[in-house]
DNA sequence: CGAGGGGTTGACGTTGTTCAATGAGCGTGG
DNA sequence: CCACGCTCATTGAACAACGTCAACCCCTCG
């Protein structure tokens, strides 16, 4: 919990960390490839430059052809889009520990918004920097090509929940999934974690109106499956959940047994 | 035209093709990645081995761990996964050109299926071969995760389509897409081309049943905007189906003007 | 104390599903 | 040749899911 509540500490913006904290990252990867001490030295050595947004702020826009990838340090964000009537859709949601935009890196430009929904902290990566590591250490290339697979993964399960699942059962996977990224990185207080969110902002991940979000997740509050309220979420039924959600994390590579 | 027809011809299964034309998967990335020919030959070298499917027939079962990623050389195919009730939801249309599984190279193991929709032709990259090109040519790295990133990308590009547009509007986003990236490979002949999914298979794509698609496909055609029968679709009126869709087609990667 | 953000609830309309029936096209075997 | 089975497309009517509009609540912050 206390990692939690840190999130929410301010650091002074465009502050240099010398030798920031990477390990939620490495947590993330190390079920699939053994990311040796040496290899996170790598990174870690390219990695110095940090800084904070506020909620609401944009730390890439659609369209940005920027020179450096984000490693998400603290709090929430969400790629997204926005339509041409003035709506949003949210394509997936970042926790600290992930990469936010190493898609630039191969796509130069980038097709989606990068949106901080609590205040965020990130630490740099030039691409610059990227290329140079890949060359002297190929198999780091293969890592951080897997880093941004799983993004793609994440993007299939989301269609594929949107797609075909029934609207209780979207959100109860949506909640599932955070649920098993925070518990990787350690943001997990057994079956309850930090979610910044609103109503209206899940509906934005789901295709669902505010409104509708209030009458599924009070349906599933009085089914005693999940209670979500002032920024947290607590699941009460977790078997009772997945078994609505028809939830799976195979998808999610945290673990070296997946199907 | 005598392209799309030529896929329907089957070729002898397990054959080995001394030098498959790998030119459309050199159109897909050329406009961002100058692909140089004396990198396409690197590429084709390790290419020989090839493979044909019989429509619904699965290339690749979700869970596979496979040695080898796929090129696509003729036909279509389908990303998708099952659902618990026994639907089936399609993440990705694969067309000639297109590396319908480099992703279970960083992966390993995929998270969904791969199913030919048509009578499929493939050609064969081992994983040890993509290690050792990228160990001796790192830009291929490069150009390769950049065609996975684009995968990523479209998977956005539908999330957004399914989560946020109307009925019509995600036919219609559907159709475009698909015409926009036959050009690219040359396989549209004008505003039409060859597309053998059925109106079951178009509601696995976007969530709707196969009635829904019927009916909404019937409003499509009444507005004169584009007729889809006995597996061709033609666009009759483009700039209307675009405005229709709120169809960009900037997240493709297909030319270098990209937003 | 007023404004604003977020949550809650009800009535009603639209969108999409389900169930059901029908027809068109095509290959197969009698 | 026709009858038959099969896939795919088409259409209608009842129903469920979800959106829209509107009102109201609570809390926080200035």
């Amino acid at each position: 919990m206390t990692q939690v509540e840190s999130s929410r500490i301010a650091p002074s913006p465009h502050s240099s960390t010398p030798r920031p904290n990477i390990d939620k990252f490495v947590a993330t990867v190390r079920k699939r490839y053994d990311f040796s001490p040496a290899e996170a030295e790598l990174l870690r050595d390219r990695m110095t430059e940090t800084q904070s947004y506020a909620p609401g702020e944009y730390l890439v826009n659609e369209g940005d052809r920027i020179g450096y990838s984000s490693l998400l340090l603290e709090g929430y964000a969400a790629r997204s889009k926005d339509t041409s009537d003035g709506e949003r859709q949210i394509m997936e949601l970042q926790i600290p520990g992930d990469f936010v935009d190493l898609h630039s890196y191969p796509l130069e430009v980038l097709d989606h918004g990068i949106c901080a929904l609590s205040r965020c902290t990130i630490v740099k990566l030039h691409h610059e920097d990227i290329s140079a590591l890949i060359e002297a250490h190929p198999r780091l290339a293969r890592i951080l090509w897997f880093s941004t697979m799983v993004d793609a993964s994440i993007h299939r399960e989301w269609i594929m929940n949107i797609g075909s699942r029934s609207g209780k059962a979207r959100i109860a996977h949506l909640l599932l999934e955070l649920l098993c990224r925070c518990e990787v990185v350690g943001l997990a207080d057994g079956d309850a974690y930090w979610f910044p969110l609103n109503q209206t902002q899940i509906g934005e991940c789901l295709g669902f109106t505010q409104m509708h979000v209030n009458r599924l997740l009070k349906e599933l509050r009085e089914q005693e499956l999940v209670v979500v309220r002032s920024q947290q979420v607590e699941v009460l039924d977790r078997d009772g959940l997945e078994k609505l959600a028809d939830f799976n994390p195979s998808y999610l590579y945290l673990d070296e047994r997946t199907a």
